[in-house]
RNA sequence: CGGGGUGUGGCGCAGUCCGGUAGCGCACCUGCUUUGGGAGCAGGGUGUCGGAGGUUCGAAUCCUCUCACCCCGACCA
């Protein structure tokens, strides 16, 4: 074969990040794209990520009092046309069901037929349809509030789909609440978005910034959204999640009224949020590098690997009746939220080949178990977060004792890796040309925190450098400052960037 | 939807200008040798050359139409 390049991944980040991207959910085995144009399909792998992301956030939606419900995949168009800037927003980006039945056509072939009366959307988001339940089920004020969420596939028919990041169709959760005050609602906008942000910063170690999004950035329909917002390896921004304060603007727009304690009829405070399928490109462009995935260990499909290396019938035998009691004693203990999940794999394939396939996979503890290491009681271990090549071997009973802190340190390295990528490309500008110049062609980027004034000039040189307002963060600042394009009094700063 | 590009075994590509029985690499299968590291040798299978028309004795190659996908823009979780 030939001479192997230095990296599994070809190109590198380096040479070519979109595509270095590519090759990492297909070296993974993540996901394909399908036959149907921009949607595509997640391979189990990836979908074990998606699985434990779901199952994480699914429990702390529980506990923070959450139920879940299911409501139609097809929404009556007109719903959709009820709320203005909504029906905006989505309209470009809907599938739309006109026929409910196929016939033969003339020509061979089937061809569409059976007409709808009023045609159907394929949802884009559920505001709507969930609304006009809500609507129903809502009368007087102990009807409140209603908090629920689902789980559910969504339609946006993009023009340029990336697997992962941005696909035609993609899953994803979608909290709905009605609530009797605003104060209320916004509370419970702000308790998702720091739920999302713990989640993305604890789970998927992926340190966000927490902010609200400008007037132009804001969910169709929304009086404020919230966002978490992630830096890519490449210094590009993900909007990783989003939690939007919906005033009574939905209410009002179906009727979703409620009697007041004091016999006073009243709009609902409604709020929705979500995160999707998108977090599992974040998670990848986050931590993986050149030789492929790297899956921070509280979501990773298996956290360990166990490689039995024998030449016959009789080591084989020794070496898996060795590796049997190893994962017996892994497989019991706790951790995170659940036990050590191990994978022995003891396919015939070469050892390097099965080692490089784990490595690209991501799996954070690779163990390679021999002849020799049985004789001394012992594993060869090797840790996703370190080179291929570096492995050491550890007695037994050591690495049984230290594999889930081991977990801990990968998942804590990750996550403070991350972070200090994060920081070292966040800056503060106070002026156009340095602006200008963060952002140049040729320039690495990062965020830029900024003043700014909402103008469409403004927009016209943002667009220019291809930088978005990406959020006002939580934590700035009131300080006294000058848009740096129109000189316009600014109280906070807004963090810019190139995003996906 | 605008601008550019590409469609040839599972994957990646050559061949197209200048028409003459469809090739290479990887992967796959079999055997032997290897085996603490993405193996070596030998043998084997795999294609209506994106589709439809046309020109021609003959089309992957030329002409017309069509479809799909990719990249760059506009839009977005």
């Amino acid at each position: 074969m030939a001479k192997q390049a230095k990296t599994a991944i070809s190109p590198t980040r380096a040479e070519n990040y979109p595509e270095w991207y590519q090759q990492v959910i297909k070296a993974a085995d993540l996901a394909e794209t399908s036959p149907v144009r921009g949607c595509m399909v997640i391979k189990p792998w990836g979908w074990s990520i998606w699985e434990n992301i779901q199952r994480t956030l699914d429990d702390r939606f529980k506990a923070t009092g959450h139920v879940n419900a299911y409501f139609p995949l097809f929404i009556p168009m007109s719903y959709l046309e009820k709320e203005a800037e909504h029906v905006e927003g989505f309209a470009k980006e809907c599938a739309v069901v006109t026929h409910h039945r196929l016939e033969p056509a003339p020509g061979g072939g089937l061809r569409p037929a059976g007409p709808l009366e009023e045609p159907l959307i394929v949802r884009p988001t559920s505001e709507t349809i969930i609304g006009e339940m809500y609507a129903k089920w809502i009368q007087s004020y102990r009807d409140l509030p209603i908090l629920m969420n689902q789980w559910a596939n969504v339609v946006r028919w993009e023009m340029r789909p990336r697997l992962f990041l941005r696909t035609a169709e993609f899953l994803w959760q979608e909290g709905h609440t009605a609530h009797a005050t605003a104060d209320e609602a916004i509370q419970e906008t702000l308790m998702i978005l720091d739920l999302y942000a713990d989640f993305a910063e604890n789970v998927m170690a992926m340190p966000v910034t927490k902010g609200e999004k400008t007037k132009g950035e804001r969910f169709p329909g929304a009086v404020s959204t919230y966002t978490i917002e992630a830096m890519m390896q490449d210094r590009k921004a993900l909007q990783a999640g989003t939690s939007h304060f919906l005033g009574q603007n939905f209410a009002r727009a179906q009727n979703m009224k409620y009697l007041g304690s004091e016999g006073v009829e009243e709009f609902c405070w409604t709020t929705s949020w979500g995160v999707s399928t998108r977090l599992v490109g974040g998670l990848i462009m986050n931590h993986s590098d050149d030789d492929g995935l790297i899956v921070p260990p509280k979501l990773a499909p298996k956290h360990i690997v166990l490689m039995p290396i024998y030449r016959n019938d009789e080591e084989k035998s020794q070496v898996l009746e060795f590796c049997d009691s190893l994962v017996k004693e892994l497989t019991a203990q706790d951790y995170f939220e659940g036990k050590v999940r191990v994978l022995l794999d003891d396919r015939d394939i070469r050892g390097g080949e099965k080692s490089w396939q784990y490595v690209k996979q991501g799996v954070p503890i690779r163990v390679e178990i021999g002849p020799r290491d049985i004789a001394s009681d012992s594993v060869f271990v090797a840790r996703r977060d370190k080179s291929p090549k570096d492995k050491e071997s550890l007695s037994r009973t050591e690495f049984i004792a230290r594999a889930t802190s081991m977990l801990d340190e990968i998942q804590d390295g990750l996550y403070a890796r991350a972070k200090a990528a994060k920081e070292e490309a966040t800056v503060r500008i106070d002026d156009r040309k340095a602006f200008e110049e963060y952002f140049a062609e040729d320039a690495p980027g990062g965020f830029a925190a900024a003043h700014w004034s909402e103008e469409p000039e403004v927009e016209e040189i943002l667009k220019g450098l291809k930088v978005t307002p990406r959020c006002i963060p939580m934590d700035a600042e009131e300080e006294d400052g000058k848009c740096i394009f129109t000189g316009k009094a600014s109280k906070k700063r807004v963090v810019f960037a190139r995003s996906y």
